[in-house]
DNA sequence: AATATAGTTGGCACGTTGTGCCATTATCAA
DNA sequence: TTGATAATGGCACAACGTGCCAACTATATT
């Protein structure tokens, strides 16, 4: 099997049920790929960093690249990948008693703090902060990695009415949450996770639920938007 | 000069601020292509028409096609990027009465009922229903799209503290919202966008407002995430 | 009306990305 | 060892995107 990296699926088989010789091999080709050209992206740049520069660090052909991952931006797709895939295994590892905002909280949490002591990640989000094309790149896969994580709540859901609606707004604001803590962790010294996570869990209590005027259905006039001021 | 489109401000200035015959041509010419590019789209593939094909069917060249639009994926962009631009004269046109809550529904609201009556709107939500490439694509520019509604909403909460994050994750919350409203809204036959809206809204007050448990900062115990069942 | 000037266009060459194809090589089983 | 299976590398090729320059067009000047 050529095991060219297509989908999500494929990613955590390589992850995880690795058996034989050959898929262990393999996934150390990826790390060692993944390795060599996120030390060239943060040297040079990603954009001035060609495949042909990733795969003679890498040593290998540039032809096998593109056997292992899709495509060079598919790279940075691929750590939003593996943070996708730690969420669901932290939505996945809360008890059943736990209430969703619960769930939701724990998982962010949980991953984030992870997350921020790993000097990978912080590589990461750097390149991602000075390079817009990588930054874009990550972004490819964004709806892919929502759509597992919607996956995950989904199961705790079963039975809810509107289910895959709330699924999917919580795996958006799962990524958004857990992605801005990261960031501002990184970027505001110090990395306190939790006072940052429930700082923005704050910040949308403040926008949605003090002060709380019930969104009624039907009634309220609506403004119309005129043409700017400016 | 050449014009090529890198930054949103060209955009809107080339939406809005059109004073000379020079620029209006321009902005013509460019809503030609789009259109072409769209119907192209629509027809075969994403993947399957290429610059050159558009190029040809707009008229021009296949090197001015890309002094119009950086790239063929951001053909895709420009809907997000005049997305967000709905969003945000639709956030700007809203009372200062009003509570923040409210701002964000009006807006969402606002620019979704418009949208779901364009025909436009539809033929690029299909596109990029059937393409992951295009989607991609438009993604690429979520974050500058999302950045400027999230400062549209900063000059609403001058004062506050943690002006950014709020900011920043109601920013994300509304492209989110506005744009599983659309997709929702077109999905599932008849365009009740109010309704639509309001469970989405519901769906975040089911997941954080009732049965609250106030997120306290400090203290409560962390479940360990174990590796997964499966 | 003729000319200078500035900006747009199109063509050309070039580097990079990504893929199909096939011969070669390595790995595993019998 | 031998035979089957899969990974690899090389080649050719299409598409994307950019720098460069010559030709064209419209406006402004005299």
């Amino acid at each position: 099997m050529p095991t060219p990296i297509d989908t999500i699926e494929a990613v955590q088989d390589g992850l995880l049920a690795i058996s034989n010789l050959k898929a262990r091999k393999q996934h150390a080709v990826r790390g060692a790929i993944w390795e060599v050209a996120t030390n060239l992206f943060a040297e040079k740049s990603f954009d001035e960093t060609t495949v042909d520069d990733i795969a003679q660090a890498a040593g290998i052909s540039p032809r096998s690249f593109f056997r292992y991952f899709a495509s060079k931006g598919d790279l940075m797709a691929y750590a939003l990948v593996s943070f996708g895939d730690q969420l669901i295994a932290a939505i996945e590892a809360c008890p059943d008693s736990y209430q969703l905002n619960e769930v939701f909280r724990e998982a962010v949490l949980n991953v984030v703090r992870e997350a921020v002591t790993q000097p990978r990640t912080r590589k990461v989000f750097e390149i991602l902060r000075v390079s817009p094309a990588a930054a874009a790149s990550e972004m490819s896969r964004l709806l892919e990695v929502q759509g597992l994580i919607a996956r995950a709540f989904g199961r705790r859901l079963s039975g809810g009415i509107d289910e895959d609606l709330t699924a999917g707004v919580l795996a958006g604001l799962t990524l958004q949450l857990a992605g801005m803590s990261v960031r501002w962790s990184f970027e505001h010294g110090k990395a306190d996770v939790p006072a940052t996570v429930d700082r923005l869990l704050g910040a949308m209590e403040t926008a949605f639920c003090r002060k709380r005027r019930p969104f009624a259905t039907g009634g309220r006039e609506r403004s119309t938007p005129q043409e700017r001021p400016r």
